[in-house]
DNA sequence: TGTTGATCATGT
DNA sequence: ACATGATCAACA
C-alpha cells in the first residue's frame, strides 16, 4: 500500500476497515495470519500499518512521517473497554539533563494519534479467535488540556525518579494515567541507568505505558455511531 | 543493544 | 478479575 498523501486520505482508508474482520484484511493483503498473538504480539499493528500504508515499523519517527501521525490499535472487550495498557515509547533513563515535558519524547509520540480499536471479546467475554476479530472505528486524537495536563505530572513524577536515581523503586502503580514498566526482550536484559550517587549502573529498560482508565476515558469521548 | 509493534501470564 | 512484571518478533 502506498503511503496516504493526507489526513483525509488516511481517515478514509482506515474508516474502510471498520467492521472488517483481520481474517478478511490479512487475507486481502496476502498476509498470513497466526493462529495466535503468543509469538506475534505486535501482529495486528504490522498488519494495520501494512494497509494503511504506514513505512517499515522500525524508525524513531511517527507511522505517517508526513503527516505526523502515530498508528495504535487498541484491543478492546465488547463494551469498548480497554484489555491492555497501551505502550507508548521506551523510557530514557540518561541524558535527561534539559529534557522537560516541552521537549520530552513521550509529549511528542502522543501528540497526534490515530487510535484503531480491535474487538477482541464477545458480549459474554469469551476470547475471540484472532482472525474473527473485527476493526473498530477509528479515530484521531489529540490529548486535551485535560489530558495533557495529567500526562505532563506523570511524566514529571516518573522523570523526576529516574533523575534521582530511583528507577528501581518505581512500579506499575505509579501515576494516574501513566505508568512505567519493563519494555525488553526478558528480564536479564540491561540498559545503562544512573543510582542515586551518580554512578552508571545496569537496569531493566523501561517504557511508558497508558494506563487502562485513561485510553478507556478517550474511547468513551469518541463514541461515535457507525 | 535499542527501536518498532505489543500481549502474555502469574500473583494478588 | 485484573494489573504488574515478564516476554515475543523483526529489524537497524
Amino acid at each position: 500500500m502506498n503511503i496516504p498523501t493526507c489526513e483525509q486520505e488516511l481517515l478514509e482508508r482506515v474508516q474502510n476497515l471498520a467492521g472488517l474482520t483481520l481474517g478478511e484484511v490479512a487475507c486481502d493483503a496476502n498476509i498470513e495470519i497466526p493462529l495466535d498473538l503468543k509469538r506475534n504480539k505486535g501482529w495486528i499493528g504490522l498488519l494495520l500499518e501494512h494497509v494503511l500504508g504506514a513505512g517499515a515499523s522500525s524508525r524513531p519517527e511517527p507511522d505517517f512521517p508526513s503527516l505526523g501521525i502515530e498508528l495504535k490499535t487498541l484491543p478492546i472487550n465488547s463494551q469498548g473497554k480497554p484489555l491492555e495498557t497501551t505502550f507508548v515509547c521506551v523510557a530514557p533513563l540518561t541524558g535527561l539533563v534539559g529534557i522537560n515535558w516541552q521537549n520530552c519524547w513521550l509529549k511528542q509520540k502522543l501528540s497526534t494519534v490515530l487510535w484503531v480499536p480491535i474487538i477482541c471479546d464477545t458480549p459474554d467475554k469469551k476470547n475471540i479467535p484472532l482472525a474473527e476479530r473485527r476493526i473498530g472505528s477509528a479515530f484521531l486524537w489529540s490529548p486535551s488540556v485535560e489530558e495533557e495536563q495529567l500526562l505532563a505530572l506523570d511524566w514529571q513524577e516518573l522523570t523526576d525518579m529516574i533523575v534521582l536515581g530511583e528507577v528501581e523503586k518505581i512500579h506499575g502503580k505509579h501515576g494516574q494515567v501513566l505508568q512505567l514498566r519493563p519494555k525488553a526482550a526478558n528480564a536479564q536484559a540491561k540498559t545503562q541507568a544512573f543510582d542515586k550517587n551518580g554512578k552508571p549502573f545496569l537496569t531493566l529498560p523501561r517504557g511508558f505505558y497508558l494506563k487502562i482508565p485513561f485510553t478507556q476515558a478517550i474511547l468513551n469521548k469518541n463514541l461515535r455511531i457507525n
